[in-house]
DNA sequence: AAATTGAGTTCCATTAAATGGAACTTCACG
DNA sequence: CGTGAAGTTCCATTTAATGGAACTCAATTT
């Protein structure tokens, strides 16, 4: 048959088309090749201690024969190492990724001296997070003292709905966003505080949006409290927050009431930097 | 066709057959959907500003529409973020999926305590790498003073052939299997006392070999010694090494000499510990 | 304003890879 | 030893990736 240019037929007839998703769709199974391989090193990273074939199995739904291929093919690429017993680990390339990801990443490297003149002046914990769906993800941390622990806290998530940073990045999404994620929550009663509701967060969310500024009343671990602020570029594509973290008993009155000046203001002059990066040379 | 029970005829009479390579093959191209996922993530992660699509297109040899679906993947799947430009960086999600790498590394959690003590001990910077192909990425770094520069080290990676525990680490593997790499390394001049040869960098192994010290005398960077020794596992299934940093103005012939002593001191407990380790209880 | 260029996106027949059920191998344990 | 559980391989079938070309959109040029 060799009639050839027979292609421009519109074909729209199908009222049903593959419509695409940029945000906000809930993940309904992992798409592809790749999110089933990303699903499977999920379940692998995940574990609190290293998992062996056959619990990956459980947790996964795939045969056999399939999850066997696709561990072999994330231990080949380097994403996962597999160790004397047969069990699994998240491999090395992964941080050689992250690092620049951690690097590269704008806001990170804009937020840098504001957070660090923040630490200074108010002596304790920084923390910088970003908006990932339901949690924040904490990309930088200036701490007092010890640089212990200093790495297991980037790159950590951590619920919105019981942070600072993360209630105060919900309040400046679109009110009809925000109470749509409220209620994707599991919602876990951490401390006696914790907001673990829709109806409480959303009445916080309220004050925060009036305030500017986000509280964590020992709402997530005990003894633990902070003052911080939302962060957002002028486009809105990304969503992010700052806050000053310390023990109870060293937050009296005067000292929250300063840092609910500072922080706000250390917010407001990150936007500022970060619109004036985006706006002038936006293709550089 | 009825006929059903038809599967044990064994087929074996082609004889080339497709060996499995679990060490050592050369990465002749990205295999399967994955490793061409990867290699792109890659030339996102690698570059020094953010990509737009047509510098991937450069970079990368597959066919535009080919590599638009690839990379929308990978924006799914949330590896690769998007800007207003049009450009790319790393995601977060690579961040978050490092942090259980980080946290989960036995060797880097093993480790910590005695690289602390280390570091008491001599007051410098003490760094934990890990043997990557013809790369060491830092795992772990202790610091004298600021906090500053502390992230950008961890995950970041160097060529084996002009840093202290790079070489260390050369020198405990197999030598033709050091040869074979020392062969494969693009050797750069970083300074004057770079060892930017097979020749020199394999007589070098040598004097490591014989002492278990390894030295980085200004080669990587001017101004900067260390002092590096190599830990492997009984199992030698992981090679890591430590090392002690300094400005060369602070490191006298004593202080090396006390450094010789330490560094591969800790380094054999560190080795010690591993083994009992993996040695009791291998299943968990 | 119309034409041109270049970047980004979509389409779909072809092709390559993933799938998964079952057979096979290996190891630990009673 | 045998018995079962864990891990691995095989291959016909199914599914997704491929890639060339057409299409859209915006910025420049004529």
């Amino acid at each position: 048959m060799p009639q050839v240019a027979e292609r421009q037929k519109p074909k729209r007839a199908t009222t049903e088309r593959r419509t695409h998703r940029l945000i906000g769709s809930k993940t309904p199974m992992a798409t592809g090749t790749l999110g089933k391989a990303l699903a499977v090193l999920d379940i692998i990273a995940q574990a609190p201690v290293p998992l062996r074939f056959t619990d990956v199995l459980r947790q996964s739904d795939q045969p056999r024969g399939t999850l066997h291929r696709q561990i072999s093919h994330l231990v080949e690429e380097g994403l996962v190492t597999v160790n004397a017993d047969h069990s699994y680990t998240p491999g090395i390339r992964l941080l050689k990724l992250a690092a620049r990801a951690w690097s590269q990443n704008s806001i990170r490297s804009i937020a840098e001296p504001h957070i660090r003149a923040l630490h200074e002046h108010t002596g304790e914990t920084v923390h910088l997070g970003i908006l990932n769906d339901l949690e924040v993800i904490y990309v930088d941390k200036i701490e007092s003292r010890q640089s212990v622990r200093m790495h297991s806290q980037v790159g950590n998530a951590s619920p919105l709905y019981c942070t600072g940073i993360g209630k105060a990045m919900l309040a400046v999404l679109p009110p009809q966003e925000a109470s749509a994620r409220a209620q994707r929550f599991s919602y876990r009663q951490h401390t006696p505080t914790t907001l673990a509701s829709p109806a409480l967060l959303l009445a916080e969310l309220e004050i925060i949006r009036s305030t500017g500024i986000s509280h964590d009343r020992e709402e997530h671990e005990p003894g633990i409290r902070c003052v911080a602020a939302s962060i957002c570029s002028a486009t809105e594509e990304q969503v992010a927050g700052i806050s000053v973290t310390a023990p109870a008993y060293r937050t009296s009155k005067e000292t929250i009431a300063e840092w609910e000046q500072l922080v706000p203001a250390t917010a407001k002059a990150i936007e500022a930097d970060l619109n004036d990066q985006i706006g002038p040379r936006a293709g550089q």
